[in-house]
DNA sequence: AAATCAATTCGATACACATCTAATTAATTT
DNA sequence: AAATTAATTAGATGTGTATCGAATTGATTT
């Protein structure tokens, strides 16, 4: 889950937060003289100190009745080493839906019976529409070209332009003499 | 100034933006596509991708009348590997005053003519104490005991302690034999 | 020239959060 | 036992900001 980096950084996006980790990179402080030094109540540095805990950037000792708090040195090294890694980028990413855009697209282009109203002029949105048209070929099998233009005729008039773009695409393959055409397998 | 650092994490601290440089990693994208795939109206995504480039983490460059979005991997690893340096550290804490603590310490401490309600029991302010106590002597001179102890009970009537303490806390010295005190020179 | 389209900007709104005060807790000192 | 002290928690307040809709801009297509 990401929601994990996110409360990292957002452990440090405070400019309290990065100057108590400043000074705890230093040595040890009590949470008054935290307070004291950046001019804020207890009760906020207090705050503050939980959610850098939270993360696992500072941990505290009790001692008498304060409580000192320190840096966790290796806590920030480990999060030095993996905050950008490529591990973290596709957590990052792994609850966006990839199909998003192309749905998008095919709800704007279609009609309430499902046929096209038009070829979009973007090759970006034509890509999405010939990746959803291409699904109505089984994989595996062959296809007159009279088979195929049927097929398209179901999704917008203009077979022609679709058939010449799903080949275009690396979509569809067709045999150079014949006018064979097959879906081609992923 | 540190200021750029909380930008730079503030940046970073928001889960929409977490995805599309998630999404950045992989490949450039147009602010369309990613409105999409995350679900947020363009105008959001404007927002996001201006933090973004705010703190350099992507680029855009224009391609029709679409804008298309990089990101730009070398201020990542830059990123990487300068957050958490001793110089950042330092940058974090440069507009700290490192004095306030010993001051808050003085005030809860003195009365209003300057001298001292008692000695602090914690460590940590009798030592704030001390030092600046130990600021009424002057450096390099010598001092009996007698003299010390005028000059102490300016601040407060028990000047045994006070005295013990400067030596103890190595505030000051003093000569095994003949009872002369001086400031360490620190 | 007109229409379309992606991007940006501006204002408005709702939610998040830094900070404070007051009350409470836990520990220590008197 | 009572008083002091640091820390924490809870509630209140103000600021910041993510998001949206509407209007604008700049480019492209018809």
């Amino acid at each position: 889950m990401s929601e994990e980096l996110v409360t990292f950084f957002k452990a440090l996006a405070d400019s309290s937060r990065l100057k108590i980790v400043g000074l705890l990179a230093q040595r040890p402080y009590s949470g008054e003289e935290l307070a004291a030094l950046l001019d804020l109540k207890p009760s906020t540095i207090s705050h503050h100190l939980s959610k850098l805990a939270e993360v696992g950037l500072v941990s505290a000792r009790a001692e008498g009745y304060y409580s000192v708090y320190q840096l966790d040195e290796q806590a920030l090294r480990a999060a030095t080493r993996s905050l950008f890694s490529s591990e973290q980028m596709s957590a990052a990413t792994e609850d966006v839906d990839m199909d998003a855009y192309d749905r998008k697209v095919l709800a704007d282009f279609s009609l309430p019976d499902g046929r096209l109203k038009e070829l979009p002029a973007q090759r970006k949105k034509l890509e999405a529409i010939l990746r959803y048209v291409v699904k109505a070929f089984e994989p595996g099998r062959r296809y007159s070209e009279k088979e195929v233009n049927e097929i398209l005729a179901h999704f917008h008039a203009d077979t022609a332009t679709l058939r010449r773009e799903l080949v275009g695409n690396g979509l569809m393959e067709r045999e150079g003499g014949g006018g064979e055409y097959w879906k081609k397998d992923i």
